[in-house]
DNA sequence: TTACACAATGTTATATTATAACAATTAACA
DNA sequence: TGTTAATTGTTATAATATAACATTGTGTAA
């Protein structure tokens, strides 16, 4: 079989919601939304997210425990993250940022481990929380 | 009151154990290895462990729920992490490259946020893990 | 087209991680 | 000593995530 190609149903959905929400959102809170759609049971919504993961559509914010929508190109299919997280109004952005990327994706740490993945938070203030 | 320079008895007990597995270690497991020691409820663990990060004398692993002692003079108090984690083995370790944190902490991202703090996980295989 | 393998679904139950709420005790300090 | 904040103890519960198993759908190739 072929790497698939379409979402399957519950992945559409769930996928359809995150995209429409725009902002990291938790799992239960997901499967609240879309009841109405027939999803009923929290493994269905962990399920589509974990291959919504995998194939890079969402990412995971790690220290939210949320999930959000994919700003940028898939992200070399969720190998390289970076996230921008306002500890005020909990604001995210996805970073989208050669330079850092390829400065991560090239470091070398002196245990010679092998990398195939990060992920980076940073956390602060965002530009309206700052002026409060 | 200043700045508390002395652990409470709690914070002690759990700080010990942590630094004696010396390996990423959850919350439970932790429960479940002091309670010789007199420490009875998950709260109590919880908040050690909420304290003894924000003093930086551990960090927490985002991806993997844990908890680890930190190995780099503290981290300016926890503001500033970066781990190499192995997939296979889950072998977590600190990475303690000034390099790395320099360019980190100097990152300015487009939105003109102001960040204080960073976590960084890297992901991959141990050099152990990489030859099997 | 039929048989196979794998992906996805549905469902119930349960495991794991973390916090709320409130009372009591201890430690620092003016 | 009186005051304040930090810490503790305790019970209950919230929030996040997975196990297990039966069933159905989908792409592939003989
Ligand atoms: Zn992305
Ligand atoms: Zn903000
Ligand atoms: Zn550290
Ligand atoms: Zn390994």
């Amino acid at each position: 079989m072929l790497k698939q190609e379409t979402l399957s149903k519950n992945q559409r959905i769930v996928l359809d919601f995150i995209e429409k929400v725009n902002e990291p959102i938790k799992a239960y809170s997901i499967l609240h939304n879309v009841q109405k759609k027939g999803i009923k049971a929290p493994l269905q919504v962990y399920r589509a997210l974990d291959k919504l993961v995998e194939i890079g559509k969402i990412h995971k914010i790690e220290s939210r425990n949320a999930f959000v929508a994919c700003k940028n190109s898939n992200c070399q299919i969720s190998k390289a993250t970076a996230f921008s997280i306002c500890e005020s109004c909990e604001e995210v952005s996805e970073i989208s940022d050669s330079k850092l990327s390829k400065y991560l994706k090239n470091f070398q740490d002196k245990a010679g481990m092998k990398f195939n993945k990060y992920n980076l938070e940073f956390f602060g203030l965002c530009k309206k929380c700052s002026i409060k």
